[in-house]
DNA sequence: TAGTGGTCTAGACCACCGG
DNA sequence: CGGTGGTCTAGACCACTAC
């Protein structure tokens, strides 16, 4: 029945039910519209309080995966349309969990100074250094997104020393510099593909194109990067799950 | 100082807190940067347990408002982009929150039988009733969007008797029938204006327009709509805020 | 009435950080 | 060292639902 926790694992325990819990989801254990069992039972089968078993089932509803409702029960969500979730991950994951194989060209990785508006959306001083790097996103080979990012030359000094087009961004600035991302800020619109990313995204200057603008946050609040993501409109589509926050 | 809670009152005493904190937050008395109190000095300054303070915080941080550092504290967040946090509210309160008029034409409201693909997107059968609602969406009196609703007709088998350009979908639904809205998947994309639809937003066919297509669900997991808004890209750009799913 | 989720208490230990 | 947030306990009462 592999119903046991480790309590000595550095993973809390409301994680381990939350992960067993959402691998019987996906594996389609238990179906769509059908109840997951209730926070005394889980207390019980896992040995665990009540508290604690709520707080796997409340990040499951974060997530999407189950609903609840109050004096009956807690079910799986039946969603209708297409959702990766989009947690706050890279081009290279993201495009992973649509099934896809990213890769990246790159075509700029300079140190700059800080323009005013770089350095209002970092929340640094004007002139202090910044790396810019322009990356040409691939998709199964075929050109997906140009994207344009500005990260604080402090926060990873050698960025320059790593190979922007194999590794990914977020992996070398996680692993290698211990800095985690813990929210973002997104701004999205809709508009005319400019004349030079047009040409690598082989596209007609003008067609339509989804302009991706974000800001990432680390644990500490500083600004960790800003990017500027102009997806192909016939190839991307963003997609999000919104709740509503009483967490 | 009026630093007490209202045990009386039907709303939580995390939510009070949580009021509390995120007016002081938007009011600037708490600067950007600046700590928020302590989970124990809430606690004790409040007179809840500890786990209450705590919850007030963590919806805090789910808003965006606040990010916590392990060991440190909890402070105000340093936003970088304009954020209108896009908490699952409709075209109505969206205006509002940018400070803008809204205001409706409609063009459409019928009964109709659902498609296939409607009927999926809604969960219900092929065939079954639903509204089509299509309505022109102006801020300060200009277009804005053209949004098109369908709803399963059983939700609420009187929408045709209410003034839908006066009055907001969702107040209805919520207010008048006990809907209450509890989570969405959207999907936005990048396209061109349809001839027809571009003529209602005063906009050349072809321009770049934003779409999005939302499906909400209410808190009994059940689809309420699917409705597909077609923006002027001119005029409106979506805001996000993603979080890591560490609740 | 029995079961559910929502809220709340009054503690506890831990890892982490600053001085 | 004291303070912070992160986790966890073992209860409790409530509103709500279904039977």
């Amino acid at each position: 029945m592999e119903k046991a926790l480790d309590r000595n694992s550095y993973i809390p325990l409301y994680a381990q039910i939350q992960q067993k819990l959402r691998q019987m989801i996906e594996r389609g254990e238990i179906a769509p519209g059908a109840p997951v069992p209730s926070e005394r039972e889980l207390a019980e089968r896992y040995g665990v309080s009540r508290m604690t078993a709520r707080q796997a089932l409340r990040a499951l509803r974060h997530d999407g995966l189950v609903y609840r409702e109050r004096g009956i029960g807690t079910f799986v969500a039946r969603r209708k349309v297409d959702v990766h979730t989009r947690n706050l991950v890279g081009f290279t994951e993201d495009m992973r969990q649509r099934g896809l194989k990213p890769s990246s060209k790159l075509i700029l990785l300079k140190r700059e100074k800080a323009t005013q508006q770089i350095a209002n959306e970092l929340g640094i001083e004007v002139g202090e250094g910044v790396f810019h790097l322009e990356r040409l996103r691939l998709a199964n080979g075929t050109p997906m997104a140009y994207e344009s990012n500005y990260i604080p030359a402090d926060l990873c000094p050698d960025l320059d020393q790593y190979d922007l087009e194999r590794d990914s961004l977020y992996r070398i600035l996680e692993e290698e510099h211990g800095i985690r991302m813990q929210s973002a800020d997104e701004v999205l619109e809709a508009a005319r593909a400019p004349r030079r990313e047009a040409r690598y995204l082989s596209i007609r200057a003008g067609s339509p194109v989804l302009v991706v603008h974000r800001v990432v946050y680390g644990d500490n609040g500083r600004a960790i990067e800003s990017v500027r993501t102009i997806y192909r409109a016939d190839r991307y589509r963003a997609t999000f799950h919104l709740t509503k926050n009483t967490l």
